[in-house]
RNA sequence: GGGUCUGUACCCAAGUGGCCAAAGGGGACUGGCUGUAAACCAGUUGCGCAAGCUUCGGAGGUUCGAAUCCUCCCGGGCCCA
């Protein structure tokens, strides 16, 4: 068992705020396993390289001896986190909340260890939507509109003259209750998390419970090197995609994010990480070979070791090489489609989103069959054309077409 | 409650009776160059094979003709109370 100050070091390591420091050393000096909260609001259905950073984080205090605590937002989805947002975020349905949760829960275990004993996955809505009327009063009136309203994303919105929804307001109070409720030590998140994690110290305070620990993570920006790594910005990489898949949105990252991705998302100690770096700016590795390398890593990370080296060749021979991918989906077509023009069997086999679009693409020449660039944007296509021959639509979209009686 | 402004395609934003499927920018996409990076260049960006159809918060109305005018409704900002 590593002495607490080695367990502060591992524990402190890639974090941006430790609120507050001396309070974490006496937690740890205290010997007993400490309950880490992380908060997960299922509003998409994907966990990507962003969020697996705090993930990987808890898998540390676990590591440690510590219990996970992961409490699954299925109430607070409701409201919407109001984080980072310009605007009011629909709500979402119950059903949709219920089966984001359901494979939430399915993907962390790829991250988080789920013997018995280390981890307690509990929903929120179990004691959030028992809430009447003078409970939410109590809540509320433990907080002032100036102290919510520091909240930057609240005041830059207010200011900016945007709508804000006073539910959107309630949500720091409600996911700090969340501490309150399962007597949190210490509670992770993104650095974007900060407040409405200092908030739980609040009302665990008031409550009459030692204030959780707040550690914050970097936040991880996405594949267009601008935005933070989200679902909704469609600029992120699943930690349950495909490796190939993976591979590629990698490669496609800036240049200039390479260190980044190196720190946070590859789960290598500090002393590899600080290396590679030094080696990518001294011109000692190239940077086509370091996002490779970078990219093989996370791949097999989530796939398996040997599955990120499959993943490059598979790269090679279709992106370097201009070959064909090794799996194509296969697109069956009724027989009694054809003769059809090329444009709406692009759009039959969903590679593209409309008929118009499927001619565009050709006129552009984005479309081959078979490898051969087709130039006439009205051409007529027959079954006996067609039957097992790949279709292409710019450098990643394939299909295969299975002609059926 | 009163006043006033406002709601346009993924986003911002022009358009105020026909020349509007709707300027411009961003984004995205396709092609070129390349390291599926960046930068840059060219093009595309409602649906339909087409005639044409549907779109400018919603529903009605005026008109030969509406994103543009009128009525009501819904959503939002600001000021006053």
């Amino acid at each position: 068992m590593p002495t607490v100050d080695e367990q502060f070091a591992i524990l402190t390591a890639g974090t941006v705020d430790c609120i507050a420091a001396t309070e974490l050393r006496s937690k740890l000096d205290s010997g007993r396993p400490l309950r880490v909260k992380l908060g997960i609001d299922p509003t998409a259905s994907d966990i990507h390289l962003g969020f697996a950073v705090v993930l990987r984080k808890l898998r540390q205090f676990q590591d440690l001896g510590h219990v996970a605590v992961l409490v699954i937002g299925d109430f607070t989805a409701r409201v919407g986190d109001p984080t980072g947002r310009s605007a009011t975020r629909p709500p979402l349905t119950a059903d949709q909340v219920e089966e984001h949760a359901l494979t939430y829960v399915d993907q962390v275990q790829r991250i988080l260890d789920f013997a018995p004993g280390r981890i307690e996955v509990v929903r929120n809505a179990d004691w959030l939507a028992q809430m009447d009327m003078a409970d939410i009063l109590k809540l509320t009136a433990r907080t002032t509109v100036a102290r919510i309203m520091e909240r930057d994303d609240f005041e830059k919105r207010f200011r900016g003259g945007d709508p804000i929804a006073l539910s959107e307001l309630l949500y720091p109070l409600l996911q700090g209750s969340d501490s309150v409720e399962v007597r949190a030590d210490i509670e992770l998140g993104g650095t974007d998390q900060l407040f409405n994690n200092l908030m739980g110290r609040q009302l665990q305070t008031a409550a009459g419970q030692d204030p959780q620990v707040v550690l914050t993570t970097p936040l991880l920006e996405g594949l267009d090197g601008v935005a933070k790594m989200s679902k909704s910005l469609g600029n992120y990489v699943g930690i349950t995609e495909p490796g190939p898949e993976q591979f590629g949105k990698i490669m496609s990252i800036p240049d200039g994010l390479m260190p980044k991705y190196f720190e946070l998302a590859t789960g290598w100690l500090p002393g590899q990480v600080s290396a590679t770096i030094e080696a990518l700016l001294s011109g000692d590795l190239p940077p086509v070979e370091a996002k490779r390398l970078l990219a093989r890593t996370v791949v097999d990370l989530y796939h398996g070791d040997g599955a990120g080296q499959n993943a490059q060749d598979e790269f090679d021979r279709v992106f370097k090489d201009r070959g064909t991918p090794s799996e194509i989906p296969i697109c069956e077509v009724s027989e009694t489609l054809f003769p059809v023009r090329l444009a709406r069997l692009l759009s039959e086999c969903s590679l593209v989103e409309s008929n118009r679009e499927g001619k565009r693409k050709i006129e552009q020449g984005g479309v081959r069959i078979e490898g051969t660039k087709v130039t006439d944007a009205d051409i007529e296509v027959t079954a006996k054309d067609m039957d097992g021959k790949t279709l292409q639509v710019g450098k990643r979209a394939w299909a295969r077409i299975s002609v059926t009686p």
